[in-house]
DNA sequence: ACCTGAACACCGTTCAAGT
DNA sequence: ACCTGAACACCGTTCAAGT
């Protein structure tokens, strides 16, 4: 029995979509976007570059598919509609589960607003829509609150992930921030009046309390007119 | 004298950064991202791909560049600080403004998340955060109001820029909307529901004015405590 | 049916050599 | 100082050939 059960290695399983997808989605959370490359994915799954294409049309499918599948998890892990939250909290928790899932995956934030509006992004549509409707919000008006809300949650999304990318290996978030601090404090006076004066604000900044406190900005418009 | 204004074949014009990021604006509308090369690049400009590094640093500076140009130009476009608008008004004309601008330049719209939080979108912030101030909102609050603004007119922008990108050079914007409609119409019942349900009002939706209904709906949360 | 890997048609970027 | 264009080190994708 005991030669059976052989170290892990499972080099031989055949190829498979899946695998491949999965395989790509290490890829991406290893090196990032640009390290997705058909030939490192090729490596990694002991084959050639021309194998993965019997499986897969190219490298947006693959890309896709990645990203279809953390926001699903995402989405999923956060929408049981056991619980007996208000609308409010059920889309708050839905924005910070995908808000959570693009600081671990980077990559998801630059790929979700390319993907043609099907999918991922109609999954988090959805899972508003229901809260925007839980709302009471008239008819004619959920399809906005809804659009507004998921457009403010993609934006995030991206420029998240465009900062993760700014950010040096070498310096931590607070470093980070206090570089744009200063930054910002050393910009024209006569262009940059607002900037200078809310730079301060930059060093006690959280990125997760301000994507919030946008949500409950949003929130507030749409349930403003009672 | 005529023979001084000879026809006007600027070819030998010398390089320099003003005139690449131009002529490299002018090939990103052309033909998209995806046909800004060097080597088209120097040969509109009828020159080696190597004389373009003398002038800039590479690819990223060239996007960086003519990205701004385009924000720029929009935002200062409507900016005119002479007008005696209401802060809500210029809010809604700067954000058409950059809405606009990237219907025609989506490429715009791709990489202005991506740009490291620096110009481009700083610009937005700053007149953004004017107006937010010129609203009477409490300081402490100025900086989430401006933030949530700005993430979703660059959250709107990118979907925009994906959009233009999907839609069919053979089919028009109506098509594409039928499309998408026609879809989500079909989707499964069970899992889609709301979708399914806003499906419909696709067909006569318009994306400028939905844009603008979802400032609307951020404005209104901005001042809803009085 | 599925995999292999060389080959094709590209990229961004560099750099010796020219003027 | 500025330009040239061949060369380098890559890409995604295809496809004849194998099993």
């Amino acid at each position: 029995m005991a030669e059976r059960t052989r170290r892990p290695d499972r080099r031989q399983e055949p190829l498979s979509r899946e695998r491949i997808v999965s395989a790509a989605a290490e890829l991406l959370d290893a090196v990032g976007a640009g390290g997705l490359t058909f030939r490192a994915l090729a490596e990694r799954l002991e084959t050639g570059p021309g194998a993965i294409y019997w499986h897969v049309t190219g490298k947006t499918e693959l890309l896709d598919a990645a990203t279809d599948a953390v926001i699903t998890a995402a989405v999923s892990s956060v929408s049981g509609d056991d619980t007996d939250a208000t609308p409010q909290e059920a889309i708050r928790a839905l924005a910070l589960g995908v808000f959570d899932a693009i600081d671990t995956h980077p990559w998801v934030g630059t790929h979700l607003a390319r993907a043609p509006g099907q999918s991922p992004m109609l999954r988090i549509f959805e899972v508003v829509g229901r809260q925007v409707q839980a709302l009471h919000v008239p008819e004619a008006a959920q399809f906005t609150a809804a659009s507004t809300l998921l457009s403010y949650i993609v934006g995030v999304a991206g420029q998240n992930a465009a900062n993760t990318r700014a950010v040096q290996p070498g310096a931590g978030r607070t470093e980070f921030l206090d570089g744009v601090a200063t930054a910002w404090a050393e910009l024209d006076p006569e262009e940059y009046v607002f900037a200078r004066t809310v730079a301060g604000q930059l060093r006690t900044h959280d990125d997760r309390a301000e994507f919030l406190a946008g949500i409950d900005l949003i929130l507030a418009g749409i349930t403003a007119g009672r």
